[in-house]
RNA sequence: GUCCCCAUCGUCUAGCCCGGUUAGGACACCACCCUUUCACGGUGAGAACCGGGGUUCGAAUCCCCGUGGGGACGCCA
């Protein structure tokens, strides 16, 4: 048998859409599955709704997502241009074909493809036999001179030598227009496979391009692991079949295969992507947080706001990587270290007043900090049970009133790591900011 | 309307091809445990074979018919 060659072959009119990733994806991993060729077609034959950004949105799309091509745009290859919008030669050159075999005519301008109107039959490697049979000639060339899909799709995987064709079931119906082009052309017939569509997860319909979470620009600029993405996406239709969800790129690619692939469409599902992508940011190594974290903060402005010290950010980021479920959070759950101006929250507020006399608790804790051993979480933890009992106090009834102090509310990660991180400096001086503010507001009550 | 495809917990799915399972896992939800908090994590609970006919000793599994869902019917791709 031949060597795998499947393509993608998108067309740069709008936004790169989930499904166009999902469909991307398959054909990435059987390719890299058989160790077979995965070229990039640009599918630009419409002028009026193609555009260079689009273009680079698909190139950006594919390199974020990890799906690097073998041939095409900017990689080259040996079965080029990849661009539709420059083979018109090559179009030419079929169309003579399907004319001195008698196959097309033209009317009001346009050329029109005359079907054999014979029962189509594909064995499609997901869906298995499927049989329709065409019924009216159709346009390959507008009036206006430029091909159209259909013509040009065939053409083209005739040219560069395609083995499978792995597209989306929206082009199921489609197929029996292509294989009578393929034996208009008596080019041998392409191993199809169309894999299920993406539901949008509320109301009817397939995803469309005004769905959350359709958009693949949306994940990347919400600070999304590429990896992870690529994760569920391949679980959206296709199952390896031994309950594992969180895999390995490499290991995906080892269990993946064609049949394997459902024939029922799949529901998106934003929960199971966000569970999915706190999986990986929790998986990493601190390093490689820090390196996805400063990068994502980076982008949001948050970093120039508050040029933190690289080693303070990282102190921060070791120590909310578990606490937090994603990239998107971390703005809001760490700006207080950042910042002496930082918001009390009412409700927590009220909790600390009810169970005690904070401020009283917060100056013995202040008093005492001097003597504080801010070398580890275990040594603040011994200083403070030692607080605790010369008090005749348990440790908490310094913590609730400490943490609010330190950090405006009443969670986050655990108080003595809060407490090392800040360091002796910032902690007096917050407590001291919190008796500043809510000793008289107490004692006035 | 015509044609094509599909059908297991709310959702993603395993099991189906090669009939015999307490129909398994994950997300979500709920409870408990862990915990100074919030998460994470752990344990547990509830939750499905679309309906009807066949075939068979026996059907989620094979066949037919309904129903439901999806898609295609462009000088868009």
């Amino acid at each position: 048998m031949s060597p795998v060659r499947v393509r993608f072959a998108p067309s740069p009119t709008g936004f790169f859409h989930i499904g166009s990733a999902r469909t991307a994806l398959f054909n990435w991993l059987y390719a890299r599955h058989t160790g077979g060729t995965f070229v990039l077609r640009i599918e630009d034959t419409d002028k009026e709704r193609n555009s260079d950004e689009f273009l680079q949105v698909i190139y950006d799309s594919l390199r974020w997502l990890g799906l690097n091509w073998d041939e095409g745009p900017l990689v080259g290859g040996g079965f080029g241009p990849y661009r539709q919008s420059e083979r018109a030669d090559i179009y030419r050159a079929y169309l003579d074909k399907l004319s001195d075999a008698g196959r097309t005519y033209e009317r009001e301008g346009a050329t029109f493809f005359r079907i054999s109107g014979k029962p189509q039959i594909i064995d499609d490697a997901i869906r298995g036999r499927v049989e329709r049979t065409e019924e009216k000639d159709f346009v390959i060339i507008r009036s206006d001179g430029n091909p159209v899909f259909h013509f040009v799709n065939v053409v083209d995987d005739i040219a560069m030598k395609i083995t499978h064709v792995i597209r989306g079931e929206d082009h199921l119906s489609n197929t029996s227009k292509h294989t009578e082009l393929f034996q208009a052309f008596g080019a041998p017939m392409p191993v199809y496979a169309h894999i299920p569509l993406i539901l949008k997860q509320h109301g009817p319909g397939k995803m469309s391009k005004r769905d959350q979470g359709a958009l693949i620009e949306e994940y990347q600029r919400r600070g999304f692991q590429p990896e992870a993405l690529v994760n569920f996406l391949c679980l959206l239709g296709w199952s390896p079949k031994n309950d594992q969800e969180k895999m390995p790129i490499e290991e995906i690619i080892r269990l993946f295969d064609l049949p394997a692939v459902h024939q029922g469409n799949a529901r998106f599902d934003e929960k199971k992507m966000a569970h999915m992508n706190m999986a990986y940011l929790h998986a990493m190594t601190p390093d490689q947080y820090y390196a996805v974290a400063a990068k994502y903060l980076g982008g949001t402005g948050f970093l120039a706001l508050h040029r933190p010290e690289e080693e303070y950010l990282r102190s921060v980021l070791a120590l909310c990587q578990v606490k937090v479920r994603s990239l998107e959070e971390l703005p809001a759950a760490i700006g207080y270290f950042f910042t002496e101006d930082f918001p009390y929250d009412a409700k927590s507020a009220e909790k600390i007043r009810s169970k005690g006399d904070p401020c009283a608790r917060l100056q013995e804790f202040l008093d005492a900090l001097t003597s504080a051993d801010f070398s580890s979480d275990a040594s603040l933890e011994t200083w403070l049970q030692g607080l605790a009992a010369s008090k005749g106090m348990s440790t908490s009834d310094y913590i609730h009133p400490g943490r609010f102090a330190f950090s405006g509310g009443s969670a986050g990660p655990t108080f003595y790591g809060v407490l090392r991180v800040i360091g002796p400096e910032r902690a007096g001086r917050r407590i001291r900011r919190f008796l500043g503010i809510m000793g008289p507001s107490l004692s006035a009550q």
